[in-house]
DNA sequence: TGCTATGTAGGAATCATTCCTGTCTAGATA
DNA sequence: TATCTAGACAGGAATGATTCCTACATAGCA
């Protein structure tokens, strides 16, 4: 999704966010895209129009803006941290072999719960869901390959 | 739970894990609890008994137990790796505060699935829930606080 | 009882992330 | 519009969990 940026301005001034071209520049990026990625992703993506820009100002800005609750960090595993500019809720789809991780917007899952006598007196604010399998292109390749994992 | 020291070496043959006193004492240590500890947690634990034992010795026997199907790694968002002695299907608790893992073993969660349509071509393999909220201690530490989280 | 592939200990290296510090600037104020 | 200052930026150093390297030890097999 492609935001202009008076909308970008719109919405950091909202979360009381200040406005600056690094951020604007990064958050425009994350949101731009669906893959999901690292900050080092964000730094290179960022740095083809803002030479100047320093890795440091990536990490600085990306945990200003997931406390502003613009942003979220999506972990896989123990690789490295990933981000995700869409704060709606939704869940996601890893591949174990590339690692590419697809959005999953699904009311039911949304939904799940929690039994109270299962929720061991935790005050539940909130669930994610992971599904972790093949992603299309790695079924492909594996096709022909053994059929140890189907 | 407390496994004898026949059990570990069954189930260590079973699965074509060699047998030694450092690995024994891992994993006894790992199932023992329910703390989901960290590699370091293991590794004081163990050296109790085992003075000598290495922490590289730790990180290797976990991934040799978690490639083996012994033992899995639970990742609460980018902080140090956690594992988990209990292989069995389910899902976790975390508190947002003190970072307490708590199980959860419910049929339910356990079936939760995806439409065809929205998997994306993912061939899916498994799938994990995670709840994240306050645990009972951190909850009472909170009733006098400010009451903004309930 | 030997042989050998594998495990172990200890130390060095890695590298994503955080910390530090000296400018710089967004945005408020007069 | 000029001034002020809390907060942002760049660059570099530090951190620390994890991995890598290597020489010695040993589990498990014949
Ligand atoms: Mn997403
Ligand atoms: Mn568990
Ligand atoms: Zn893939
Ligand atoms: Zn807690």
């Amino acid at each position: 999704m492609t935001l202009h940026p008076q909308e970008i301005e719109v919405r950091f001034r909202r979360h009381a966010v200040r406005v600056t071209r690094q951020r604007a520049a990064i958050y425009a990026a994350l949101v731009g895209t669906s893959s999901h990625p690292t900050a080092d992703d964000l730094y290179r993506m960022v740095t083809r129009q803002h030479p100047a820009m320093s890795r440091n100002t990536v990490y600085y800005t990306l945990g200003v803006l997931r406390k502003a609750g613009l942003v979220q960090e999506v972990n896989v595993g123990h690789e490295v941290a990933r981000f995700d500019g869409n704060v709606t809720m939704h869940h996601h789809l890893i591949c174990v072999q590339c690692g590419r991780i697809e959005d999953v917007m699904d009311q039911e899952l949304d939904q799940v719960k929690i039994s109270n006598r299962r929720a061991k007196g935790f005050h539940v604010l909130g669930h994610r869901v992971e599904f972790h399998g093949y992603c299309e292109s790695c079924r492909e390749g594996r096709r022909d390959a053994s059929p140890s994992h189907g």
